[in-house]
DNA sequence: TTAAAAAGCTAAATCGTTTAACTTTTTTGA
DNA sequence: TCAAAAAAGTTAAACGATTTAGCTTTTTAA
């Protein structure tokens, strides 16, 4: 009862196993006659078509894609930005007939897998640098989202002018401003920047969104030291509400906190509000990403929106299409209560 | 500037191919000396290791497990139940260095990866019936959670118990109930079941919490007739917010509502509050699934908590471990605030 | 000292296709 | 009618590994 072969139905019918192989691949190599004849035999005695481990080896395609993701999977899944950003390729994926290989940024190597997928997308810069070397080295299509590498095709909103216009949007002159950033220093905990040296991923948007702020605060002629910039190591409500907690108990307390995520903002407006702290009066809060959840709280957050869902979409597309064009997208700035 | 193979290598080095991959994959096979002084000339020349398509064809094995999805992933990635799961299956993939393909459980077949996946993890019966029985055929490794295939090992919680539980601590004699399901009957859109007939999917979960809570209702000496009984195609908040609005507004409005998941309740409470309804005092509401906003809400919501994250992993270790033994999974009654 | 056992290695078959190159047959056009 | 072109099939060589059986050589045991 083994599985049937291409060879066993060539035995079977009388032809070459070219000619079954083009049945099922190139139509246009074998009369429409005989290749109705050869789909319905087979059909009738269970092939179900060729090997597709057979295929992936000759053919050297899989119709899978990697998509690399910045962190653990454990991680990104429940992120809603990223969540919505895997629907987002999963369905012009599946529009396409290929298949969504979920990938962790942190591990080690992307050899286990380089051999036989089609291509990846790369969605924010992978905790593991080395991968980063990894998938420029080697020579499959690769789109980048969210951040760059030399050469290949990048999906971006412009992270420096969006930070810059929110921060605009939200600053006065003679604020007291403080940056709950992202990865921006390579520690496992969340903390304040100091003297630490910033993480030298120059490509990654935390840093854009860095420069981006700075730009506004200089023309308000604010100065934010370093001990007023924050750096959380993941995007989650743990790290949010640490930090949020920090900042909020800090003296002088900042009246102004820009916030690299609706994640952070949301925890910093709640732990605020808990506080009696009066947001906008005594505190605004700026975040990004413009996720779902930002719209209903009270006060509605003020965040920098863009479509996640378009980005995954886009993504896949790009490196469907096999162009090496990058795309900057678009996006929206939401002023909401938390800057009044 | 070809990749190279390890036939190019077993040239370089003078030695057999067969020895070149003994040194990779069977350490047994060779004298240690050898083994390293391999390794390391393949290092030296740019060698990274066995070819992993053509390892997949030769071996039958890929390290690559499909989870199948109820629905299309466009929809269950961002499901909090759902997400929650992939993330428990993910980490125990991760730690056997497997890897994770996501499949919809609304394709057409799955025979574009049959042929080159390790095993599947069906999470919830296939929107297209016609997968579970094509996965049922094959013979890879499959486990089940939240539903049934014949033969093959499974991942429950008894939800049939906990239904009767749960709706035993709301109900009282006297009530009068309605119940928001899921995927009851085969219908596109948000509907009462009136006389159309139940889905025939009788492993499905929901059937047994429908079950569960009709043991709870015969004991309080309550019927419900079947035009109080909605079924929502999917789980999500379009769907539940359309529901929550019927039952509503139809007269006589119930006191009891049972949902058949959180996602349900929430909107269904968040409608309730916002037509000025007394929640628990004049309308009585539970969940399923217990997620974590479930218990952010006020009034709280009274729900069956069970371990998505630990679900996950089941699956996958049973997976892995390729026993055939089915494992019912523990749950806790959450008794809050929408019962009184 | 020698037979038996173990270790180390190689040659060849295999996994199930695809596809370039070739042969044979049919069609076309002048 | 016939050469040239097009169509329909076939052959056989890849694709890049793994693995079994067998052959040397070395080690062990008596």
């Amino acid at each position: 009862m083994k599985k049937l072969t291409l060879k066993d139905v060539a035995k079977e019918l009388g032809v070459s196993t070219a000619t079954i192989s083009n049945a099922f691949n190139r139509p246009d190599q074998l009369s429409a006659a005989k290749r109705t004849e050869i789909l319905e035999a087979c059909k009738k005695i269970g092939y179900t078509g060729p090997n597709r481990a057979a295929q992936i080896l000759r053919k050297g395609q899989s119709n899978i894609v990697a998509l690399v993701l910045a962190d653990s999977l454990d991680y990104m899944v429940t992120d809603p930005v990223a969540s919505t950003f895997i629907q987002g390729v999963s369905r012009v994926l599946r529009e396409n007939q290929k298949h969504l290989l979920l990938y962790a940024g942190d591990s080690e190597s992307i050899a286990d897998v380089v051999d036989f997928v089609d291509g990846f997308i790369c969605y924010g810069a992978p905790r593991n640098a080395a991968l980063s070397e990894q998938l420029n080295q080697q020579s499959k299509p690769v789109v980048t989202v969210d951040f760059n590498l030399e050469g290949r095709p990048a999906i971006n909103i412009d992270n420096e002018k969006a930070s810059y216009e929110i921060a605009k949007a939200a600053l006065k002159p003679g604020d007291h401003v403080a940056i709950l950033g992202l990865r921006l220093i390579d520690s496992p905990s969340t903390c304040r920047i100091y003297d630490n040296p910033l993480l030298n991923v120059e490509s990654s948007i935390t840093h854009r969104r860095l420069d981006g702020y700075s730009e506004a605060l200089k023309e308000a002629g604010i100065t934010v030291d370093s001990d007023w910039i924050w750096s959380l190591p993941e995007n989650n409500v743990v790290y949010a509400v640490q930090a949020a907690k920090e900042v909020l108990y800090s003296q002088p307390r900042p009246n102004v906190i820009l916030c690299m995520s609706d994640i952070i903002a949301l925890e910093l407006l709640q732990c605020a509000l808990s506080m009696g702290i009066d947001v906008p009066g005594e505190l605004k809060i700026t975040g990004f990403d413009g996720i779902e959840e930002a719209s209903r709280t009270r006060p509605y957050l003020s965040t920098v929106c863009q479509s996640s869902v378009e980005k995954g979409m886009q993504a896949a597309n790009l490196l469907l299409s096999g162009e090496n064009q990058s795309m900057s997208l678009s996006y929206e700035l939401k002023l909401g209560e938390t800057i009044g």
